[in-house]
DNA sequence: GCCAACGTTGGC
DNA sequence: GCCAACGTTGGC
């Protein structure tokens, strides 16, 4: 039973894109952790996608960004609701909004589970040389969310470029 | 390290 | 509500 797959699930599912520039924490730091949060988001619309899109169960990629050759190093799997961000809360934090605090909370963060790395980076410049992918919102210009949705088509196809 | 292209802030 | 100034992201 260990392929099967719960048609339901699967087309509730939603398919992100997540960022993190890997000298801050990268692909092998979540392996370590196994699951962690996903913290320091500061932007409206990824708190949105957070509070009101991401579901438990959903996949993601983990992209690193700001580093030599940007690109998709692993899958890892949505694994919390959205609960506030307490690292906006600390003065010590890089991250810390003196605008949240603890009962009204403006920032929000989810966890997230390491699933495995890629065989092989699936880097930024090839995805750019991809005629389907070009309606991708990661190749679209001037897209700056960190946190970026995916259709399954997309997933899909990326996975078989790895 | 540069800088384009954003998002946010705050004076008015 | 406008918009200039500023801060940030992230590819290159």
């Amino acid at each position: 039973m260990m392929n099967w797959i719960n048609p339901i699930k699967e087309q509730w599912m939603q398919y992100w894109l997540m960022k993190s520039e890997p000298e801050t924490y990268s692909i092998d730091d979540l392996e370590d952790f196994a699951t962690d949060h996903w913290d320091g988001i500061r932007n409206y619309q990824v708190r949105n996608f957070f509070r009101d899109q991401m579901q438990i169960g959903d996949q993601a990629f983990f992209y690193h960004s700001n580093c030599k050759e940007p690109g998709i190093v692993g899958l890892m799997e949505i694994a919390s609701k959205a609960y506030p961000d307490h690292t906006a809360f600390d003065k010590k934090e890089k991250y810390f909004d003196p605008k949240s605090n603890p009962d009204d909370p403006r920032w929000l963060m989810i966890d997230v589970k390491y699933n495995r790395h890629l065989k092989r980076k699936v880097t930024l410049r090839e995805l750019r040389q991809v005629e389907s992918l070009q309606t991708m919102k990661l190749l679209q210009r001037g897209n700056r969310l960190s946190v970026i949705p995916l259709s399954k088509e997309e997933w899909d196809h990326i996975l078989e470029m790895e």
